[in-house]
DNA sequence: CGGGTCACG
DNA sequence: ACGTACGTGACCCGG
């Protein structure tokens, strides 16, 4: 039996605009309504495994069904731009597939889906319609099935409806329905309805009456009520509103439906179409071979005898620009990939003559010889070349990073797509779970992997470099980001001490207490549970205990400590789980978390990521060593563990109000300025201004209000945001920054200039041209756009201190090697360098820390260093 | 694997 | 009408 899906196309678009995303091209179209259609669509043919299939659309404006009831007609939201440009799209789309569509003058897409649902029964097909409306309900039988997709936490579930379905949700069959939709009306749909009658009014009504028809034949016989009042007043209405209601299911329509068979969508055209909407995700469904006529056709050389090699070597010396890559199995090298022009990939397979340092030696006299070369991700390569920064390397992934650094990662097959215009199977899908070792070198497969490594970054180096010069990021290139890869090698390979035994000795202090209060809790609140789950806490305080919940979250209650301080003296458990809390997180996290890192070295070697943020700076792991406590006694503890070497001691230095000095001179406010200038407490000064009292009458609290007011300014500040953090009224904070406006007014004109020129462009740029893309700023939905403008007006402020903590890295690191000293950068903390200080050089280092951290950038103010020794990172900061 | 919570700047 | 401060990462729970 042949099979007919039915879709209604506006409404699965509009669900799948709204359920997803926003989804850009790379020439910035909206595309994400097409993608979830497809994807909704494709997953129900899938399942109904339909043998034909027919999208129906509005024509132009929804309902000329409710045009005609003028009187409502008009209160419709408009269609946002971003969906609206999507509809041409999904209709090339779908014919790209051959996927019959319709739409015709004078019918909405119900009355086409309504009519064709009969036709097809009729004909003999197996009927399904798929539609995101409820209205739509209405058109379910005994054989017709309307499925309508739903998201449930987060996951696309649909729901099917045959008519007995519709009656046991509803109370009442399809047809019945429509005379329901008559009494309640649908605001979002315009039909008026009978005010008062809501959906329990009205299944109460058809159950006992049956129809519309019912109810009015036996009105007379009802007790006087405001609903029979309502009922009889609006009858008129009632009755119009039914018809609006009523989906047609005779519309002349000229479609045959054997012209719906459901052929060949997967073909050449949808596929070129696919490419350049860039569907990544629904290229699997085309052919292999489809695809390999669109990959990049390479070839692919194994060199694996000793004369080969020195070949290869030889004519590298000749060639212009060299990709390369080394290839590694388990953190040891088995061999190397290098393009030395265009397409074509040798693969150096390492073995007794062709030994890793033998390769490592020739990278090394190509780079000395000033040799243009380039790779992927220059830190990856270091432990198994000594390379240099002052070779003439291009970290392909580096640049990439900075042209775009909202993507999530910077591999061969992203910037192969970006910048090639390419699409090549990425590593999982070429290696899957294949293990990496010498007979790696006879699968094909790995093989072309390994031969993107190298030819990837060598085709795409140069239109990199000639983008960063276009976007004037080559000198941000060159100056900063490029050296800071070294800098953060050498932090990693350095690593930190941590003592070990003495962070035992913490863990058990911590467990000790954790399972005292455990028990505790669990008396108090009579009984166990796990304390851990949001849930099952949740549940206890605020259902068994009945405490005041401040509700929240959409899975539950919310439990988190804002929450429960408001709570703290209402119930003695509240402190404890408070207590519980802190210690629990201080020993999974950092007890726990932190011990399992530490190497035979008794170090901690943490990965420092140059490529992971939106605004330039470098974010940590395995282990995160940037949030390791400091605001509270007992996590700052845990700081005492962090200890140097024998015969060394800790260097701490940390800027003052880094953000805040780059505001003052981003801006140029004069008052701000000379505030910071006058070299005083700028939170006191602000209060002062703000709250209009003598600098000496200012009291903690309105220096902490300020400090507040500071913070808010350069997050992009909100008067409820404020108020959240002060708890006080919005309307309070909102005077705050009005004052604070009025004291620091270039501020705000240069916050309001950062979002009008963010707005014109799409990002943001730092003092030193790093540029942040804020896609937000285009979206149409509120609350977005809103961020976009946070977002904004933070990014050159935390970029600009990025910048600057980097060149100031950059710099003393330089100076520690280049004096040949002991002492060595073990920690960058956004605005704080660690340096493992021999007792030697103490005076030494501490001038090379301060001098290059105060002149790292010549700003209307000056940069203020603080500095601190000590015998353990808690001593020291 | 996403959401909630919490650690840092 | 919308329902928040900016930037991160790790751990835990529960589907």
């Amino acid at each position: 039996m042949n099979k007919l899906l039915l879709v209604d196309g506006n409404s699965i678009l509009n669900r799948a605009f709204y359920g997803l995303p926003e989804l850009t091209t790379k020439d910035g179209r909206h595309t994400n309504a097409v993608l979830g259609f497809l994807n909704i669509i494709l997953k129900v043919i899938d399942e109904e495994e339909a043998t034909n299939l027919c999208v129906a659309f509005d024509v132009k404006k929804k309902n000329f069904r409710h045009d005609m009831y003028e009187a409502y007609k008009g209160t419709r939201k408009p269609m946002p731009d971003e969906l609206r440009e999507q509809l041409p799209i999904i209709k090339e789309v779908l014919k790209a597939m051959n996927v019959a569509t319709v739409e015709q003058e004078g019918y909405e897409a119900d009355d086409l889906l309504g009519t064709m649902s009969r036709m097809g029964q009729a004909q003999g097909y197996k009927v399904t319609v798929l539609s995101g409306d409820r209205d739509l309900l209405q058109l379910a039988t005994e054989d017709i099935l309307i499925r309508i997709p739903k998201t449930k936490a987060g996951k696309t579930v649909i729901e099917n409806y045959y008519a007995d379905d519709v009656k046991t949700l509803y109370g009442v069959d399809p047809i019945t329905f429509i005379d329901m939709k008559g009494l309640m009306g649908d605001t979002s749909d315009n039909i008026p309805g009978v005010p008062g009658v809501g959906e329990k009014t009205a299944k109460k009504l058809l159950v006992e009456y049956g129809s519309l028809d019912g109810i009015y034949d036996s009105i007379d016989g009802m007790k006087k009520s405001k609903l029979k009042d309502n009922l009889c007043e609006f009858k008129e209405q009632a009755y119009l509103s039914k018809q609006l209601a009523t989906i047609k299911l005779d519309c002349q329509i000229d479609i045959d439906l054997k012209d719906s068979a459901y052929i060949d969508p997967f073909n050449t055209t949808s596929f070129e179409l696919f490419k350049e909407l860039e569907f990544k995700s629904l290229m699997n469904r085309f052919d292999a071979d489809d695809r390999a006529n669109d990959s990049m056709k390479m070839d692919v050389v194994l060199v694996e005898d000793f004369d080969a090699y020195n070949d290869l070597m030889q004519q590298a010396q000749k060639a212009g620009l060299i990709g390369f890559s080394y290839i590694e199995a388990h953190g040891r090298t088995i061999g190397a990939s290098v393009c030395l022009d265009k397409e074509k990939a040798y693969i150096i397979k390492f073995i007794n003559f062709i030994s890793d340092n033998l390769f490592a030696e020739g990278l090394l006299s190509l780079c000395k010889a000033g040799h243009a070369m380039c790779c992927l991700d220059v830190k990856s390569q270091l432990p198994y070349v000594e390379l240099c920064e002052d070779y003439n390397i291009f970290d392909c992934g580096i640049a990439a990073y900075l042209l775009n650094p909202l993507k999530d990662k910077y591999e061969y097959d992203d910037i192969a797509d970006t910048f090639l215009g390419v699409s090549v199977k990425e590593k999982k899908e070429l290696i899957g779970k294949k293990p990496i070792d010498d007979s790696s070198f006879d699968d094909k497969e790995i093989m072309e992997y390994f031969a993107y490594l190298s030819v990837v970054p060598a085709m795409a180096a140069d239109k990199i470099k000639d983008r960063l010069i276009e976007c004037k990021m080559d000198k941000l290139y060159t100056d900063i980001e490029y050296p800071c890869v070294f800098s953060l090698y050498d932090m990693e390979r350095n690593g930190i001490r941590v003592d070990k035994a003495g962070l035992q000795v913490y863990g058990d202090r911590l467990k000790d207490r954790i399972a005292q209060i455990t028990t505790e809790i669990y008396e108090l609140c009579g009984c166990e549970f796990n304390i851990n789950s949001t849930k099952q806490l949740g549940e206890i305080l605020f259902e068994k205990l009945g405490l005041k919940s401040g509700k929240k979250t959409k899975t539950g209650y919310s439990t988190n400590v804002e929450v429960l301080e408001k709570i703290a003296g209402e119930h003695p458990v509240i402190p404890l789980i408070l207590e519980y809390r802190q210690l629990t997180k201080l020993n999974s996290t950092y007890v726990e978390g932190l011990s399992v890192f530490i190497g035979e070295d008794g170090r901690i070697h943490g990965k420092f990521n140059q490529t992971v943020t939106a605004t330039g700076r470098i974010s940590s792991t395995e282990p995160n060593l940037q949030n390791i406590p400091t605001r509270l006694p007992l996590g700052r503890e845990i700081r005492k563990v962090f200890v140097p070497e024998d015969g060394y001691t800790f260097l701490d230095a940390d800027y003052s109000q880094i953000e805040l000095r780059v505001l003052a001179h981003l801006s140029g406010d004069a008052t701000l300025i000379d505030a910071y200038n006058k070299d005083s407490d700028i939170h006191a000064i602000t209060a002062s201004e703000v709250f209009d009292v003598p600098i000496n009458e200012v009291d903690d609290l309105m220096r902490r209000k300020a400090k507040a007011v500071n913070f808010g300014i350069v997050y992009g500040i909100s008067s409820f945001g404020l108020g959240q953090d002060l708890d006080i009224s919005r309307k309070e904070a909102e005077g705050y920054i009005q004052k604070y406006f009025d004291t620091y007014g270039k501020v705000k004109e240069f916050l309001d200039k950062t979002v009008t020129d963010a707005k014109k462009n799409g990002y943001t740029l730092t003092m030193f041209n790093r540029r942040r893309p804020i896609p937000e700023l285009a979206s149409s939905n509120f609350m977005t756009k809103k961020f976009g403008e946070r977002a904004a007006m933070n990014s050159p402020v935390q970029g600009t201190a990025a910048d600057i903590i980097k060149i100031a890295m950059i710099r003393v690191n330089k100076e520690l090697k280049n004096r040949k000293l002991k002492s060595r950068l073990v920690l960058q903390i956004h605005d704080e360098l660690l340096v493992e200080t021999h007792l030697d050089e103490l005076d030494e280092v501490k001038e090379i820390m301060v001098s290059n951290m105060m002149a790292a950038a010549s700003l209307a103010v000056n940069l203020i260093v603080d500095i601190h020794s000590g015998n353990s990172w808690f001593e020291a900061k």
